[in-house]
RNA sequence: GGCCCGGUAGUUCAGUUGGUUAGAACGCUAGCCUGUCACGCUAGAGGCCGAGGGUUCGAGUCCCUUCCGGGUCACCA
């Protein structure tokens, strides 16, 4: 640093210092250059602060400050000094005070920085992307990176505190079937192998629990290769744990500490516990979502009943399929929306799999419908008493298979909460989904698959129908949700050997297949395995609500774009024949594949 | 794999029914400027219109293909 030491970092510089010489160094925010008088805003994590530079006073280190450019590192010495009145810049944390350099040096130069260091920048992301060093500068991604480190912190705090061990667990590891599609890794040593990224350490923190250790916590990465969204990375950060000789109140009531604790010490928020429970269905019926956003209402109600005879066959066939007729009351939107953008509805509707989305606007005297003219005048007034409908209020109906009526209404919902400004963007709304259903039909595959995953133990009163009727069989499993948005879940795993077995053969798996996949597991668990459960939260999601963005790559220091490229380092690429050869592979073209 | 949106100076964008030499703002360079803080004023440099092909006398503009990016559905226990 040329001789100098930094003494502070430029916002904890404060009025009370004034008088003092100071250090500080880096980047320059902006030069103002008036002539005879010069001055720089200095910048680094804490923020910025401006320093003058007077020809006056001081010719030679006037001259030299009129060389530097953006982004140029500085090392500057100086005495602090308060501004005069009219000079306050109240729009900056230091603007009562300056530095007034007495000396300086440049660290190093800066060539012109692709798209200028702001606050709030319009450079398209790619570029950002590209340059996600630079990017990171900017204030905003700071803070969330800032806000990131505290999070992690308090976990480790908090569950050190309630007498969890953090122990990692391998990275390289192997292949299970079931879930996301892996990431694997060759073996050089055995040609032919591969090991697979972990999509969870699952099996690693049961198996601790099996070792003794009683309450494991570890924040990890893990891996899952699919397809990217706004508000998920191939690999991403988990607070992973796991805790012995629990129940689900355990659980739960343990990480409901945490997440208070956290909304607490970071945004000053009190959540109060125990946290609101919905059931699965409970959420499905009223949201039509297993992550539903409740900081609004527009909640989606059952009319089947009423148009189980409705002449309107649509309705009609619907209900006798086995199927249902929901509908929302988008509260005043019928005297906002023009048919065009009711028909855009349709289209946000058709995306889940609707066949179409029926409407009926309220009007003060009479309905504006394309579907009443084949309803009864008494239906209509049942459905209007059920919805609670007022003239101005547009209802909104999907007649389908309960799942496509959830997902089609859930999802419009949502929509309609943005669309009609309902949602209150500085409330967090924080609360547990319990009791999932335990399996799910793959319609591909042709086969049962476990929702959340394989070692879930089944709620103890519908063990009876696991082979009956295995979709009824609800779980021990629990999702935590926060505005929408799914950030943990977990649940309690299965402890006998008989029930794991019969788990295995409800998805098809066969008791070779399970013994070759995890024969480790099965056997360690003969050994005296305590009851146990656990969790895990999804960091990236967790700092991206707290910090307030709708993009997860806001708080990740270096993250994939959608095709799961880092458009910085031109990950993934090619590599060297020789590296092939040694890990014994070939890799085909696409052409030669078709 | 499907659907939707986008790609024009360093950056953000405009560019008419296809018509001469593709514009603006910011940034950059130089000069002037002692209280700026998105400083101001003056002048200047800066373009393979993502790439390839086609239609046309003529393409940034129309058509086809392709590449790159974003969103979304399938997918993600």
């Amino acid at each position: 640093m040329k001789g100098l030491k930094r003494t502070h970092r430029c916002t904890e510089l404060k009025v009370s210092d004034v008088g003092r010489e100071v250090v500080v160094m880096g980047w320059v925010q902006r030069r103002r250059d008036l002539g005879k008088l010069i001055f720089v805003t200095l910048r680094d994590r804490s923020g910025i602060i401006q320093v003058v530079f007077n020809s006056e006073t001081d010719p030679e280190l006037h001259a030299k400050a009129s060389q530097v450019r953006s982004e140029y590192v500085l090392a500057i010495k100086g005495v602090l000094a308060r501004r005069s009145e009219e000079a306050i810049n109240p729009n900056m944390e230091t603007g009562e005070i300056e530095i007034i350099a007495s000396e300086f040096r440049i660290l190093n130069k800066s060539e012109i920085p692709p798209f200028h260091i702001e606050e709030i920048t319009e450079a398209n992301e790619v570029l950002r992307l590209k340059h996600r060093y630079l990017d990171l500068r900017r204030p905003h991604l700071q803070r969330n990176l800032m806000l990131r480190h505290r999070i992690a912190k308090i976990a480790r705090d908090y569950y050190d505190e309630n007498g969890f061990l953090e122990i990692e667990t391998p990275v390289l590891t192997k292949s299970t079937p079931e879930g996301a599609r892996d990431y694997l890794v060759p073996s050089r040593i055995h040609p032919g192998k591969f090991y697979a990224l972990p999509q969870s350490p699952q099996i690693f923190k049961q198996l601790l629990m099996v070792a003794g250790f009683d309450r494991y916590i570890q924040i990890v990465k893990c891996f899952r290769d699919e397809d990217l969204r706004s508000d998920r990375q191939p690999e991403f950060t988990q607070i992973d744990l796991e805790m012995s000789f629990v129940d689900i109140e355990d659980v739960l009531a343990v990480n409901e500490g945490f997440v208070s604790r956290l909304f607490r010490e970071t945004l000053g928020i009190d959540i109060p516990t125990p946290f609101k429970r919905l059931t699965y269905s409970e959420a499905m019926e009223r949201f039509g979502s297993d992550k539903p956003d409740t900081r609004f209402g527009l909640e989606l109600v059952d009319i089947s009943d009423i148009v189980s005879e409705s002449g309107f066959r649509v309705f009609k066939d619907a209900v006798e399929s086995g199927g249902s007729v929901r509908a929302i009351n988008a509260e005043g939107a019928g005297s906002k929306f023009s048919r065009k953008e009711i028909d855009a509805l349709g289209e946000v509707a058709k995306t889940y799999k609707a066949k179409g989305l029926a409407w009926m606007a309220v009007e003060q005297d009479g309905l504006r419908s394309p579907i009443a003219k084949f309803m009864a005048e008494d239906e209509i007034q049942s459905i209007k008493d059920r919805l609670g409908a007022k003239p101005g209020d547009l209802l909104l109906f999907v007649a389908d298979k309960d799942q496509v009526a959830f997902d089609a209404l859930g999802h419009l919902r949502l929509e309609l909460g943005e669309r009609l400004g309902l949602i209150d963007h500085s409330r967090f709304d924080v609360l547990w989904i319990t009791e999932f259903p335990l399996l799910e039909y793959d319609q591909e595959e042709k086969r049962w698959a476990a929702r959340h995953h394989m070692f879930t133990a089944p709620m103890d009163e519908d063990i009876e129908y696991l082979e009956k009727d295995p979709g009824r069989v609800r779980s021990k499993a629990y999702d935590m949700v926060i505005n929408g948005y799914e950030v943990g879940g977990g649940s309690i795993r299965i402890l006998s050997q008989e029930l794991q077995a019969r788990m295995f053969r409800v998805i098809g798996l066969t008791d070779e297949q399970a013994r070759d996949r995890f024969g480790f597991m099965l056997e360690a668990f003969r050994y005296g395995t305590p009851p146990h459960g656990g969790m895990a939260f999804g960091l990236d999601r967790l700092t991206m609500l707290l910090a307030g963005t709708d993009n997860i790559r806001d708080v990740i220091a270096f993250p994939k774009v959608q095709t799961a490229a880092c458009l910085m380092s031109s990950a993934p690429d090619t590599v060297e024949e020789k590296q092939l050869e040694e890990l014994h592979i070939k890799t085909v073209s696409k052409e030669s594949e078709e």
